[in-house]
This record gives C-alpha cells, sequence and structure tokens, in this order.
DNA sequence: AAAAAAC
C-alpha cells in the first residue's frame, strides 16, 4: 500500500489550459510561431522540463531512444497518415495537430480511408473547413478556432460527418480510433447554438441545449476540453457535469444559461431523478463511444436520459470506433431517418499500430515477461491494460518495487483526485508506465503512448480495438502487444483474426486453432491448463493442435494417472495433459 | 463471454 501511495504523489492540479498546452508541446509544430511561443513560455515556467519525456528517456536506465532521435523518427512518421481521426473521444488534439503535420502531406485526408455512408439524401463530403463556412456558414469563430488549434485539414469523419449534423440529420457514424470523431460532433453542437443562452440576444428557450454522453469521467472531461478549446471567444456555458456542477444547477437561473453539457450517463439521471436537471430544451444529443453506452449497464440509464429530451426537433447522433450489431440496431432505434457512415473498415483497428501476440504459458509468467521487457529499451509512455482494479493497482506496486522508473496506475476505485492527478502526469508525459483497467480503454487521446501492452487479455474484440487505440493517434505510429496465456487460447482467434485484418501478421499456428466456440467449450469444460501452447515448443505446433482436442479427457487421465503412481513428466511426454 | 464503469 505504501508504494501504492508513490502512485498518488505529486498531486498536480488538474488544469484545462495548461493541459491544452501540454498537447501543444507534444507536437512540436514547426511553422506556428503563435503556438510556439505559447509552448515556450510554458516549458520554461509553469511546466518542467521534465513535460518532454523524451529528456527523461534519455538519462533513464531503460530507455532506447536518444532525445532527438525519437521525436524525429515520430514526426516523420507522422506525416503519412494524418488523416484519420481519433477515436470517439479524442482530443481535437491529435488532429489539429493532424493539421500541422500534414504541411508536408499533399494526400487528402478523406481520400485515405474509405468512407461509405447510408440513408436517405446524404449531404456531400466537405474537402476543407472553409468549404463548411461556404455551404453551411461555420462561423468565422470555429474557424479561427480550428486554425489557432492546428486543424487544417478535415479527417474523413469529419468531413463527412459534419455536413450531416449541420444539416440537422441523425447520424450514426463510426470511425477507427484517433481519427477526430470528438471534433466532428463538436463543430456542428457549437455552429447550431448560436447565440449563448446567457445573452439577451438568446431566442432558444430556457434550458441546456446540447447534451453530450460518454462512458467515463475522463472521457468527459475529455471532451469537455475540447468543447472549450474550440468555444474559446464565445461566451457558451459548457458544463462538465459532476456532483459540485451539478449542485450549482440546482438553481433554475443558473441552469438555463448553460448552452452544453457533458456527462456520463449516471450523474445525469441523478440529476434527473432529483429534478434538478430539465432536457426538455436539449436540441442535440450525441452518444460517444456509442457501443459501450448501450451495453445493458449503462443501456436504462441512456434511456432514461433521451426520454428526457422531449423537444420534437432534437437531433441525436452516436459515434464509435466499433459498433457491434446488436448495439448498431439499438442505436438505429433511437435515431431518426439516420446516416450511418463508416469510415475505414468497421471494427479493425488502423494499420499504423504494429500488432502481435505474446505467449506467456500462464499468470505467473506475465510479470517476468514485462519486467524483462522494461528492463530493455522501450518507448514511454507505455499503456498497460489489465484487467480488474486490484490487478492494476498490485501490477504497479510490483513494477515499482522492482524499480521500474515512473509507474502509475489508474483505475474506476481511485479517487476523484487521484484520477486527476494519475491522467495530469499522462498528458505531462510524467509516466512512463500506466497501469490501468478498462476505464483507459475508450476514446482517451495521450498523444504520446507509444506501446499499449494487454497484459490481461481483452475480453472482447471491441475491448481490443479500443485498448490499443490509445497509439497510434492522429496518423501516428503505434505499438501493440497482447499477452496471452493457455487459458486465453479460447479467444485467441478472434483477436488473430483482427490483427490480421488490420495488416499485421500473427503466428500462422494460431490461425489454425479450431473455432473459438469448440475451443470455449472445452475450456469451460475442466481442462485446467489447457497447455497444447506449451507443448506446441517441444513436440511442434500442429502436433499440439491436434493433442489439444485430447486435453478435455486429459484431466481423467492424470488422475488416473496419479493413482496409478506415473509421474506428471510421463504423462507430458505422452502427450497428456498434466 | 466477462469485467469495468456509472453515483
Amino acid at each position: 500500500m505504501e508504494a501504492f501511495q508513490l502512485l498518488s504523489r505529486g498531486g498536480v492540479k488538474f488544469d484545462k489550459t495548461r493541459f491544452k498546452d501540454d498537447v501543444r508541446l507534444f507536437n512540436k509544430e514547426k511553422g506556428n510561431s503563435a503556438k510556439r511561443k505559447e509552448a515556450v513560455k510554458y516549458d520554461s515556467g509553469e511546466l518542467p522540463a521534465e513535460l518532454d519525456f523524451f529528456k527523461y528517456a534519455k538519462g533513464g536506465p531503460a530507455v532506447k531512444r536518444k532525445a532527438g532521435e525519437n521525436a524525429e523518427a515520430h514526426d516523420g512518421k507522422r506525416r503519412r497518415v494524418d488523416e484519420d481521426e481519433e477515436d470517439e473521444d479524442d482530443e481535437e488534439d491529435e488532429l489539429g495537430r493532424e493539421g500541422s503535420d500534414a504541411e508536408s502531406s499533399s494526400a487528402q485526408p478523406t481520400q485515405r480511408h474509405r468512407v461509405t455512408a447510408k440513408g436517405s439524401n446524404v449531404p456531400g463530403p466537405a474537402d476543407s473547413f472553409e468549404a463548411l463556412k461556404e455551404r453551411y456558414h461555420l462561423s468565422s469563430r470555429l474557424l479561427t478556432n480550428l486554425a489557432s488549434n492546428g486543424f487544417k485539414h478535415p479527417t474523413g469523419i469529419q468531413s463527412h460527418g459534419v455536413p450531416i449534423l449541420l444539416e440537422g440529420r441523425d447520424l450514426a457514424a463510426i470511425s477507427p480510433t484517433g481519427t477526430g470523431k470528438t471534433l466532428a460532433y463538436t463543430l456542428p453542437v457549437l455552429q447550431a447554438l448560436g447565440a449563448p443562452a446567457a445573452s439577451a440576444k438568446s431566442t432558444a428557450g430556457a434550458g441546456v441545449r446540447a447534451v453530450i454522453l460518454a462512458p467515463t469521467r475522463e472521457l468527459a472531461h475529455q471532451i469537455h476540453n475540447e468543447f472549450l478549446r474550440m468555444a474559446e471567444g464565445r461566451k457558451w456555458r459548457i458544463v462538465l457535469f459532476s456532483k459540485a456542477t451539478a449542485a450549482t444547477l440546482a438553481d433554475k437561473n443558473a441552469r438555463d444559461k448553460v448552452d452544453v453539457i457533458i456527462s456520463t450517463p449516471l450523474r445525469l439521471v441523478a440529476s434527473l431523478q432529483n429534478g434538478t436537471l430539465d432536457l426538455s430544451n436539449v436540441r442535440h444529443l450525441v452518444l460517444d463511444e456509442a457501443d459501450r453506452m448501450l451495453d445493458t449497464e449503462f443501456l436504462e440509464q441512456v434511456q432514461e436520459v433521451v426520454a428526457a429530451c422531449t423537444h420534437p426537433s432534437i437531433q441525436k447522433a452516436v459515434f464509435s470506433a466499433t459498433l457491434p450489431a446488436g448495439a448498431e440496431k439499438l442505436a438505429m432505434e433511437m435515431l431518426r431517418d439516420p446516416i450511418r457512415i463508416v469510415v475505414g473498415l468497421k471494427d479493425t483497428p488502423l494499420p499504423l499500430i504494429a500488432q502481435s501476440l505474446t505467449y506467456v504459458a500462464d499468470e505467473s509468467s506475465k510479470l517476468p515477461t514485462l519486467l524483462t521487457y522494461l528492463s530493455q529499451p522501450y518507448n514511454p509512455p507505455v499503456l498497460i491494460f489489465v484487467s480488474s482494479q486490484p490487478r492494476a493497482t498490485s501490477l504497479a506496486e510490483e513494477l515499482i518495487i522492482n524499480g521500474v522508473p515512473n509507474v502509475d496506475c489508474l483505475h474506476a476505485g481511485m479517487t476523484k483526485k487521484e484520477r486527476e492527478d494519475a491522467v495530469t502526469r499522462m498528458r505531462r508525459g510524467e509516466s512512463w508506465v500506466m497501469v490501468s483497467t478498462e476505464v483507459m480503454a475508450r476514446g482517451m487521446d495521450f498523444k504520446g503512448v507509444r506501446e499499449v501492452i494487454n497484459y490481461d487479455f481483452p475480453t472482447s474484440v471491441q475491448s481490443y480495438i479500443h485498448r490499443i487505440g490509445r497509439t497510434g493517434r492522429a496518423g501516428r505510429e503505434g505499438k501493440a502487444v497482447t499477452y496471452f496465456t493457455n487459458e486465453d487460447a479460447p479467444f485467441l482467434k478472434s483477436i488473430a483474426n483482427v490483427i490480421l485484418q488490420s495488416g499485421s501478421t500473427v503466428p500462422e499456428w494460431i490461425m489454425k486453432l479450431p473455432k473459438p466456440s469448440k475451443m470455449k467449450r472445452k475450456a469451460m469444460g475442466k481442462v485446467q491448463r489447457g497447455d497444447f501452447v506449451d507443448k506446441a515448443r517441444k513436440i511442434g505446433r500442429n502436433d499440439a493442435i491436434k493433442k489439444r482436442d485430447m486435453i478435455a479427457g486429459s484431466k481423467r487421465r492424470k488422475e488416473k494417472a496419479a493413482r496409478n503412481g506415473e509421474s506428471s513428466e510421463q504423462l507430458e511426454n505422452r502427450g497428456g495433459d498434466r
């Protein structure tokens, strides 16, 4: 526990302004002197030099890249793919930076990914932000804010999605992680607001006019930041809904001056049930991470929010990088005459994320494998996913005990402040190794993340796609490693298929594994350690795979053998399970 | 299929 407290040290207040500039620093944009100045200001002032974690990297014991080299390489690559957007939540950051990165890129983002649109009277895409101004009178203020935040060219989801939303249509948008989805709804919502509710000129009626729902606090916070950046210079009241802000809105007068609310569902539902919130004037409702929001655990809450949005001309939109059939059906049912657009291949990670699978025989082999990995040169920060809160805590402790520097931990069991601090350290590049649960899997946009390690196997293809999507954002390269044990074998093939589909390679023997359903049944049926994979190393993979079918019965054999006094070694040589 | 997250 002591070690864990270490994790929560460094009580840096989460500060949006500062955060924004952190992001800029990462981009080390050239040719934007205004931004550069700001960056410099922070560099020499509030922001510690360590913000540039490459410096750390240089001095750190286990880090391979040198300061300049890393950044250079990174920059060069970024140029190749600038246009995709990020996932659901991305900050504009990537996108915007994207713009600056794209300076040398002649390719149009929108041509990079195939975009498919379905629906009636689909508006054509806009090739540039200026085109949005011409076609839809996108406000000069928004254009200015786009430019000052470094957004030069719309990504695929932006050029297709923004016109649809500006025309007031309902939208289901599927676009890979890190391709700028957040901005794709931020712009139209702000454009539609017009005069702030608080201003005398407002004709919008009383009460909040736009609601954005996201599955985690961290993501809601990030979206809020994005809204604030695009709203700069306007008096819109954009509220990140929390217990504290909800309290201040208990007063109806204050409430009626709010333009946009960004919230997690339950928080909103609580206020609705209190009677301290009225959504009858909401004209725009966005579900970010839509498939997650339509999960059974969230569905009821979301439906309650939807039901509370009673304005007849409400526009609804859902965004995600993944949208399984079940979720899509639910989404389509709540939309009116929707347009559905898919950027790239649905449910496929970005090809610029280099993915690999690493076999670790069992749980006990994971930590040594990770420690070995972290003792060699790597690219910080590394984001490590585990399956539960206790495992996140204990893995972080283990890493600290083993001398890994700058380890952080983030899960929903931590206090609000601890969570905020962890995010801040991450944003500043102070974390080299961040151990987290599924809470970080979706939407979070940390530009610097080079590597994702799935220490615990993801529990779904969607989880896999979102987790590894924390890297490779806004056209950058990324690397994702997934550990698998014998117990994960039943789910291995589905992940392997995803990897193949997105252009990375997997060992041939994995693809020869039988159908997941069949394997799963075997795994559930008492095969303790279906360690056929382990055997594969000794006796050749194909043989091992054949033997796998014998594993189910092996326990019985084992018991019998034990009775006969046969050693497990002998058993193993016969190909039976231990 | 299974856990995490939401207050």
